[in-house]
Order: C-alpha cells, then structure tokens, then sequence
DNA sequence: ACGATCTAGTAAAACGTTTTACCTTAAAGC
DNA sequence: GCTTTAAGGTAAAACGTTTTACTAGATCGT
C-alpha cells in the first residue's frame, strides 16, 4: 500500500522504450504531426493507468514559470475578499493555477514586505489591492519588473495599469439620490480618510449628487485603523451629535456601516425615522438588521470572473503590448431596504 | 531600471571567486565550522547587496519540499474559516511556509478532486477540514502516502491523526445549561444531519444535558445543503409551528443561527420573551441583531495558532513518530448577551 | 537516380539548487 | 620525520522537466 517512490517521465521511458523527449511532447501537446498515433496513445494510455503527474518544481525550474497566482488582499477575513477569493479559486484551478492569498491590513510596509517575499518566489502573476503610497512600488512592479499585475477594487491616475473596480462615483450618486428620494434633505457621507480611488470617488459621487439637489454637505472622514474600533465610533458619535439635523447617512464601507449601526443603536435613533441609511457592499449583517439596511451591492461573482479571466488572459498574452490593459469598471447594485 | 536576468549561486560564485557548494552551505546555515568567518561574511554581504533570493523551484525539485501547506477547508468565504486562515497565513509566512487555500463545500467529490490536483504538486502538507464519508481517503493520505496531514474542526473514531477541534460537547452542555438558568424548560436543538464530530457532539451535549434537567428533547436536524435557502427556513419554520410549545433554541451554527434569526424575525416572535436564543460561532451579526444573540465563540485565534505551529511541527519531525500525535480540543467561549 | 523534403523520433543541454564524496594544506601526535 | 587529524573548501552528480538541434529512413519531384 505504501507508495514510496513517485514516478517519473524516466521510468516511463524505461519502460515503454520511447524516449523522454517523445513523451514531453506528449504531455504538452506538441505530438501532433511529429508522433505516430499509436505512440501518442501507447504513451497516454500507460500515463492514465499509472497516474502519472509530472513533478511541478520541475517544470517550474525548466520554463521559469510556477502556475502561481498571488492575491494580496486588503484583508482576507473580510467577507467581501473573502468572497472574493473563493469564486476566483475555482476558476484559477479549473486553468491549473494555484493562488496563494495574503493580507496587507492596507499597511504600506505589509505590502512591501509580503511583495519581497513573493517576488523571488517564481510567482506569474500578482493580483493587488494596493493600500495608499504603494504607487511607485505598484509602477516599479509593473514596469521595472515586467510582472503582469491586475489591481484589484481600486486605481491610480498616474501611470496605465490593469484593473477591475467598481464604478464607485456613480454608486455614490445613486445611493445618495435615493435617500434624497426618500425625503431626506440632510445627507451625510461617512468614509474614510484615504486618497484610494473607491474612498475618494465615492466621496466624489456623493458631493456632486448633493450639489447637485443644492444640499449642505456633512462629511466625516475616520481614519482607517479606526474603523472598528471605539475611537471610530466615538468619532461617529460626536459627528451625529454635532450636526443633529441630519436626518440620512451615506457609509463608504461595510464595516464603516456597521460600526456605524453600532453608534446610532446605543443612542436609540431610529431608522429610517430619524436617519435614513445607506451602505455600501452588502452583508447579511444588513438583511438581518432591524430595519433591514439599504446597500450599493458590489457583484462579487462578476468581479471575480473578471478578476481571474483578465488576469489568465494577460498571462496567455504575455509579454504584454502596450495597448492591452485590462480595464473594467462594474456597476453597483442598488438594494433598497427599509432602512430610508 | 529593467533589471533582466535574475541573479543566481553560480553568478556569485564566479563575482566572488567562491565556490557553489560553499554559497550553498553558507545561505542553509551548515557553514559552521567548516568555512571560516570571512568567506561567511563575505557571502552573506554580497548576498544582501545584490539581494539574492535562492530560486524556490530548484530548491524544491531538489529536496522535494515545496515549503507550501494546503488548508482545504469547508467554505473559505465562511468568516469563521477566513478568519482562521488570516492568522494563519502569519505565522507559515514567518516560517518560510507558504498557504494554499481551497473550498471542499463539505462535499466529497469535491474534496477528492482538490486532493488529487494537491497530491501531484509538491505539497508539505495538508490542514483540511474533511467532509462526511472521507476517513478512508484521509486514511490513505496519513498512512498509505504518508503525507503530513492536520485535520480542523472535526475528527475520527476509527483512526489516529493530527487534529484541532472546539470542545465540542460541552460547549453544547454549557449552552443548553445558560438557557435554562435563564428559565426555559423546552429548549430544541438546530442542527444539521451529520455524523461529522462538531455536529454529533453538539448534539450529544444538548441532549444530556437535557436528561440531566429531565426535559424533553425537541431536535431539527436538517441538510447542510439547505442550511441557507429556502427550504431550510421552511424546516425550521414548520418545527417552530409543530412545537409552539418551544421557549429556547440552541443553533449549532452560525449560518443556521442566522437562517432561523430570518424565520423568527418573519414570524415576529419576540426574542428573548417568547423564544431564547444562544448559537454557535461568534459573527458580529449577533451582536449587532436586536436583541444581540448569546453565543460559543471558538477562540479562532487560538485556533489558528495551533493549527498552524502544531503542523509545522510535525513538518520539522517528519518522518513521525507513532506516538507523536498532535491533538488539541480548545474550550468556547460562552458569551452571554441580551437573547435569553 | 539523386538530392530535397518530410516523418517520426531522439540525445543532450539547461534550469538552479543541495549534498556526497573528495581534495589540499597545515598542525598535531608520537 | 612520518602518520593522523582537522580545517577549509570544492567538483560533480542529482532532482525531473522542456527544448534545441539533430538523425535515420522514407518519399518525392524531376
């Protein structure tokens, strides 16, 4: 029962008396008009019965490349990554792709560190979510290293890159508009405190759509490492209690949101009575809410496709030319709950 | 800027003058006395300069280690496995070790296909979370090929192995137990149909626990399948209605918990006056539902932490030793809030 | 009939390490 | 003064592929 020694293309050379070479082809699809049929399924066939699977560490010595697709997300426990992960996962394997996932808490120096690591890994692609000040490693990585990158939920101005985002300003326009269409006349935006496309553009989308209905604008900026924590939502309190008109919240974030929800609860505010609420990404945490809370939905399912196929793409296509980049900007989805 | 070629050991034994051996024995830490401090410290300066990382592939084809873990886990877009694999993934960083994760959604053809496209790719290790009908395969693994394998959140009678599971039992105990200090005297159990240990032994927990008050059982075990859909929210529904007599519920997951919130709220039982609610797993939708639901929260830091070291361990005494098995049950953490 | 072309296949180098076995020189032991 | 031993180091094989350059024989066009 014991299986001590994996087999190799040697010993099925050895043992059909074809050669290596021959067999190579074989596996890699290179017979065709060079390889008679029949050893073509000779060698298949003796392949299926043994189980033959050639050794990956070697043909990643021999090509250069290693089948490895890195995802270096914001954070891998937040569901919306998560989420994320999984679908992407599945269609990486389906292409005999692995993906190794890691974390950058949006910590510039995390990133740095962990992009170190994997860049003497042999690794053929990275997919980033890159936090704030990463532009020039992001450049460097790019075009100095000639690596295929995908960004990921974000983008810069500076430089062309690959990308899937989200058309973060309109969702913000959206969301906005249907508070106001809920009645509401003093509309806040509580975000983060960032230069990041999605923090920024939907800070963006919200102060046009204001404008826009010649509201006053209310906006609180946290920052990010205090998101969750009490300092964040002591923030929130002190905005609410300093400007009590407002009568409608716009969150950035879901977790924004729900620290958010946390504040707005202990003060016994009511929604949508008092407040009108509106996040962005959906939970089930917001379903389940007592009122259920309107979200601007991201479509996971769809992001990651895009994802995942850009970026196999982009690999098949490599060495890249200049006028191939990979740019997709998908629409929210607006869910209306009874939380306005 | 376009740094082309990748610097390798025979780059800097020509630069220096030194032979590959010695670079070799001086970047794996064997130099000790057998080459002296100043080519050591040659080395390892010119190494830092030129910022020399060995190339993981040959390194791998030559030992046969790939330095890499597969956590197969049962949803990796599940909080409670993307949290665990967060803390992990630290940790096997810091040690060299990289992770591969991937989703078996409890099924066993799935699981089977993940293993085989793992088994043929160089992989140290395997933390894995199995599905139901999978001990022979897992048999296999350990004793037939020998592999390093840890097993997560659930384990088996009939062989030994590795795992690292929640007390199980009695946190089920301790649960029912807070129910009925808060006075309830018809507690049911939620669960799912599966022999699989944390759902037997819950189950296992609430029922003698039960005997002991000299209660009667009420108990829905329903498919993991339908745990999030519609039919699931039937089931329980129906068991609801069957037995209005109900006054405590004990869900036995967080995604059950969560599909139950959903038919008690549609319902508009009161909670905790008609009906008092404890579940397990920790997810911040508890204690953000109104009223904040009590729960046993798997101390998933700790978790992570022995997952991983446990399998580093083993990884650093392999070939094992028959009795060197590594088994840990941690304690939950009963948090009681405002639903009982 | 003879070089050209095609068919079916192979030998051997290369990828970048690790590791075994060996070598040289100098000091130590007696 | 001769043999051992130690110190400091190296050559070369091996890991299992992919790929380039080659070959032997058959077929073809003229």
């Amino acid at each position: 029962m014991k299986k001590n020694k994996k087999i190799s293309m040697k010993d099925i050379s050895k043992e059909l008396g074809i050669s290596i070479t021959t067999i190579s082809f074989i596996i890699n699809n290179k017979a065709e008009n060079k390889i008679s049929k029949e050893v073509i399924k000779k060698v298949k066939d003796y392949i299926e019965k043994v189980g033959y699977k050639p050794n990956s560490s070697a043909q990643s010595l021999r090509t250069g490349k290693s089948k490895t697709i890195v995802f270096m997300a914001e954070d891998i426990s937040d569901p919306f990554f998560s989420a994320i992960a999984k679908e992407m996962e599945t269609i990486a394997f389906n292409n005999g792709y692995k993906i190794i996932y890691c974390s950058t808490e949006n910590k510039k120096e995390r990133a740095l560190e962990l992009l170190n690591l994997f860049k003497d890994r042999q690794v053929d692609a990275f997919i980033i979510t890159p936090p704030e000040g990463f532009e020039d490693e992001l450049k460097n990585l790019i075009y100095g290293e000639n690596q295929v990158v995908m960004v990921f939920d974000r983008h810069f101005d500076g430089f062309k890159h690959n990308y899937v985002v989200l058309e973060n300003y309109n969702g913000a326009r959206e969301a906005t508009k249907s508070l106001y269409d809920s009645g509401k006349r003093n509309i806040a935006f509580i975000g983060i405190k960032s230069v990041l496309s999605p923090l920024s553009n939907r800070l963006e989308g919200y102060r046009d759509s204001i404008k826009k209905y010649n509201l006053k604008e209310y906006s609180l900026l946290i920052l990010f490492d205090n998101i969750k924590t009490e300092k964040g939502r002591d923030d929130i309190k002190f905005f609410l209690e300093k400007h009590p008109e407002i009568d409608g919240i716009l969150f950035a974030t879901n977790n924004l949101a729900i620290s958010g929800l946390r504040v707005i609860k202990n003060k016994g505010l009511l929604i949508p009575e008092d407040l009108g609420i509106i996040s962005f990404d959906d939970r089930d945490v917001f379903e389940l809410f007592t009122p259920p809370i309107s979200v601007i939905a991201q479509p996971v399912q769809e992001l990651a496709e895009q994802l995942i196929k850009g970026t196999l793409k982009l690999l098949k296509t490599k060495p890249f030319k200049e006028d191939a980049f990979y740019q997709k900007a998908l629409k929210g989805k607006l869910i209306i709950r009874k939380s306005q």
